[in-house]
RNA sequence: GGGAAAUUAGCUCAGCUGGUUCAGAGCACCUCGUUUACACCGAGGGGGUCGGGGGUUCGAACCCCUCAUUUCCCACCA
């Protein structure tokens, strides 16, 4: 036999996928089949494959697989995510690599770079999913931005719109003046960092007054930059320190800008000096005190952080440099009291870690507050699970508390808003400018009370001037789309596709996103289509290294997962992925998993190499029905287990189960039972059952091993194939019946096996040297079904029963039966009286704590008969077993 | 500051309704083994007061209280 001793993952894989493609496995289209679906989280155009997407596809590719050799329609559908935000800043770097700034070129300039880019670049990440083994759908690949999509985005706009639910608005948004565009509460990382809190002397206006000296108040603020904002001073009404300033003006420092003093308990009196800079252009706060008391709004900031000349002094200067020169400036004119060091939280930007600017700015925005309640009710009454349940507690808390969303960015590459404005600022939402001239005519129209005939040239002279709006729409505004534009469900509503594979089944994803898109999802599923996206939603975790720590770029300790596949094949790699990560757990990830991995490839490719290797002579008589009849209900007892695991989504546990039906189980003990003596043939049944059972765990294997199952399956070994006979496509195997009494028997004689081999290596005796076994039978076990087995395995050459114990012979149990092992020499006596003495002790103790529990009577009047029965088992055992050892003791003083 | 979860062997985790199978698995570790599918292997073995303390119960890893530690989410205190 010239097959490798060692399995080359690199050799099949690409073999495989290929003819995988080739045959159009992976492709769904509706029939009769009950479907199964799965769509993919979009990864983002941008994006490299990292361990957490080869975990999260992992995932999804043995639900789909095992989905399609249970005889469903499994479809899994693929695509990519524009990320406005991170192409945006992608597309915007590698410009400036070409000495193009962003600012200097057009809107459409630029966005024809950025499609290049994405052509360029956006296929990448999915590729490396093919290398993963990923049987998704490629007919079906979707992009978020391709043409229907983005229809799907603007037509569900205007639909919430007309509804109602989208409004436009000043708000107090999250700045990134970095990223120059707002972001949402949910992008803003708060940190703690060390600052200081500067004490700053405002002077009372008022020197007419007999104020008390000095006649100037403290306050206490983190940001002296932003005092030239400052629209009022806030003090508490009932703070009796400041009943002198009550209906006073200050001066702001530097500038000497008059403003008033207000009251408004909102101040808390004892905080830093009780007084506050009201900064309603700065600050959420300030802003929502600053509509309270009617005070003016004074930005001093650019959209990139420097100030403006609203600021009146360090005009253009960056916010943090000027923070440090205002400081400076207040010192030396005498304004700054004291500084001391504080920790405060300070936000910063998701993608660009900016510190964010609260900064006021029109907006769109989604009410979330009808939208909220189906979604909310589906996960609370079961309509959609979260897997692990664990998150359900988060997900409510979250959308009880939810705000609207802010779906407007900044941005050019994405969705651009369909809201269109005259000269005048009126504006309308409308598809494309013709339908926008047609709203502002109907506006018109109504207002005052045009002629019909002058429509044309109404519509002729605005053409001009209408523009629309610079903004693009969050990335999760068509994200949310997902499960429904993919099967064109917007565009087309009534087509095949969206009748058949919606509502999906399974959704992997990460719990960090559960509310951007997972919730929004279903918000959308209810919306547009009166139905919920997906019923199981199963979350993994973040993949971290061994220590602990998130994986990083900055820290390199992310492994490259292509590098991985190479060193350990794709079928390795997934196994070690998936070995430890229980869904909702994260997973702590060390490549000694992959090397498990493929330690586990290497053991199915042997055991094929010894099974294929096998001589048969047809005379030879079946000798094997023992084992042949064990492993088959060994088989169905795993694969009842693995099945429960799946149901439950506990998919470590279901592979880990596998992983031991195939390397226990069928290579350690099965292929031990009937592999025949070196270089000896061996009969037709026997071949022909361990082909069949092999094939059996290959169909077991192949959602969690898809390549090497594959080109196993297609060894002549397994007979001849048909072009589409295939192991992605195999039936997979289903429960039969489990002989309870035969497993029970099975794992005694395995007991005894090792106990046998136990002896040995207590005594050094080596495996090859053939041992006689003598059995005092106390039991019913037929012992005559299982000789061959036990010769076999532990190496005896004769079994003889005996009546009476043999002294002198190594000794011991298994279950209620004796057995002796005569050696050359006797046995320690001693040793072997200690032994025994302390298992006794043992015994005694275990009846003592039995006894205890039976003679008590609170415990047979309030325990389950069914308990009291098992203790009363235990004791006649025990009783037994006493009995057993003592006579063995007795032997020895004999 | 508010909320949620977690803590079981060196590591990563199971342990379902409190009770046969209750203290388990995989890896790691130790001993032995150049055997004939595989040293990416085989055989055997050691290892845990179930985070601490209290309580409920005939009975607790599991239920309750409390303390400690860790993680996550939410939050505007200038």
């Amino acid at each position: 036999m010239n097959i490798a001793p060692q399995y080359n993952p690199t050799a099949t894989e690409d073999k495989w996928y290929s003819y995988w493609l080739d045959k159009k496995f992976f492709h769904s289209e509706p029939d009769q089949r009950e479907p199964y679906t799965i769509v993919i989280p979009p990864p983002n155009v941008t994006g490299v494959l990292h361990m957490g997407h080869m975990l999260n596809n992992t995932i999804q590719d043995v639900l789909i697989r095992k989905a399609r050799m249970q005889g469903k329609n499994a479809c899994w559908v693929p695509g990519t995510d524009h990320a406005s935000i991170a192409t945006e800043a992608k597309v915007v770097a590698m410009l400036k690599e070409r000495g193009i700034n962003k600012n200097d070129i057009s809107r459409e300039e630029f966005l024809k770079y950025a499609w290049e880019w994405k052509e360029k670049y956006g296929g990448i990440i999915l590729d490396q999913l093919k290398k993963l083994g990923a049987s998704c759908d490629w007919d079906r690949t979707r992009f978020t931005m391709e043409d229907d999509l983005s229809e799907a985005v603007i037509d569900s706009f205007i639909h919430l719109y007309k509804k109602g639910w989208i409004y436009r608005g000043i708000r107090m948004v999250n700045w990134d003046p970095a990223g120059k565009t707002a972001v949402s509460d949910e992008e803003v990382i708060r940190k703690e960092v060390n600052s200081k809190l500067y004490y700053i002397k405002y002077q009372v206006a008022d020197p007419n007054s007999e104020l008390p000296t000095p006649n100037y108040l403290t306050i206490a603020t983190t940001r002296p930059e932003t005092i030239m904002a400052d629209s009022a001073i806030c003090i508490n009404p009932n703070d009796e320190r400041y009943l002198h300033l009550h209906g006073k003006k200050v001066y702001v420092p530097l500038i000497n800008r008059e403003i008033p003093v207000i009251l408004d308990d909102y101040v808390t009196m004892d905080f830093g000096t009780g007084c506050l800079k009201v900064t309603p252009a700065h600050d959420l706060n300030d802003y929502e005190l600053g509509i309270k008391h009617r005070l003016p709004v004074i930005d001093i900031l650019n959209d990139d952080g420097t100030l403006n000349d609203k600021a009146e002094i360090l005009i253009g200067e960056d916010r943090f440099i000027a923070r440090k020169k205002i400081a400076k400036m207040l010192d030396e004119s005498g304004h700054l009291d004291k500084v001391e060091d504080y920790k405060s939280q300070v936000g910063f930007s998701e993608r660009t870690d900016a510190v964010i600017e609260p900064k006021l700015s029109m907006q769109w925005f989604v009410k979330m507050e009808e939208m909220v309640k189906p979604a909310l009710a589906d996960v609370l009454n079961g309509e959609v699970n979260l897997i692990p349940n664990k998150f359900e507690n988060t997900y409510r808390h979250w959308m009880e508390n939810v705000r609207d969303w802010n779906i407007s960015r900044q941005l050019w590459w994405g969705q651009q808003i369909p809201a269109w404005y005259d000269d005048k600022g009126n504006w309308v939402v409308a598809k494309t400018k013709d339908e926008a001239l047609e709203e502002f005519w109907k506006k018109k129209h109504l207002d005052e009370n045009l002629a019909e005939a002058d429509k044309i040239g109404f519509k002729h002279q605005l053409e001009a001037f209408v523009k629309q709006d610079e903004d693009v729409m969050d990335t999760w505004f068509s994200s949310w789309l997902w499960p429904i534009s993919v099967f064109d469900g917007f565009k087309n509503p009534d087509n095949p596709d969206i009748n058949y594979y919606y509502p999906t089944n399974d959704l992997v994803t990460a719990p960090e996103i559960l509310f951007f898109w997972v919730a929004r999802m279903i918000m959308a599923g209810h919306e547009f289509r009166g139905q919920k996206p997906f019923t199981n939603v199963y979350l993994t975790g973040i993949v971290r290294d061994k220590l602990g720590r998130k994986m990083s770029k900055s820290l390199g300790n992310s492994p490259d997962p292509i590098g991985l596949i190479e060193k350990y094949g794709a079928d390795g790699v997934r196994v070690g992925m998936l070995m430890s990560s229980p869904a909702g757990n994260d997973l702590m990830f060390d490549e000694a998993y992959c090397e498990q991995g493929r330690n586990f490839t290497n053991k199915i490719w042997n055991a094929f190499r010894l099974v294929k290797g096998w001589e048969v002579n047809e005379n030879l008589e079946n000798s094997n029905e023992q084992a042949i009849s064990w492993f088959e209900n060994r088989f169905n007892q795993a694969l009842i287990e693995i099945e429960a695991d799946f149901k439950q989504y506990r998919l470590s546990e279901a592979l880990m189960a596998t992983y031991k039906l195939v390397w226990d189980d069928f290579c350690a003990w099965y292929l031990e039972m009937v592999k025949p003596a070196y270089q000896q043939p061996i009969d037709a049944i026997t071949k022909s059952v361990t082909i069949r059972y092999f094939e059996q765990i290959l169909k077991l294997l192949h959602p969690f091993m898809p390549f090497i199952t594959e080109e196993l399956y297609h060894d002549e070994l397994f007979g001849e194939r048909a072009e589409m006979d295939c192991c992605i496509v195999a039936q997979y195997p289903e429960i039969g019946k489990t002989n309870k009494q035969l497993l029970k028997e099975a794992e005694l004689i395995k007991e005894l096996v090792s106990e046998i081999r136990n002896v040995r290596n207590i005594r050094q005796i080596s495996p090859k040297d053939a041992l006689p076994l003598s059995i005092k039978i106390n039991s019913n076990l037929e012992y005559e079904k299982w000789t061959n087995i036990v010769f076999k395995l532990a190496n005896i050459n004769e079994i003889e029963l005996v009546n009476d114990k043999i002294a002198g012979a190594a000794g011991f149990m298994v279950g209620k039966d004796e057995f002796f092992i005569i050696l050359n020499e006797n046995v320690d006596l001693e040793a072997e009286r200690e032994r025994l003495t302390k298992e006794l002790q043992y015994l005694q103790g275990f009846l003592k704590s039995v006894e205890v529990k039976l003679n008590n009577e609170r415990f047979v009047q309030n325990a389950k008969p069914e308990i009291i029965t098992n203790e009363q088992n235990k004791k006649a055992d025990a009783e037994s077993k006493i009995k057993t050892i003592t006579e063995s003791l007795a032997a020895f003083e004999g």
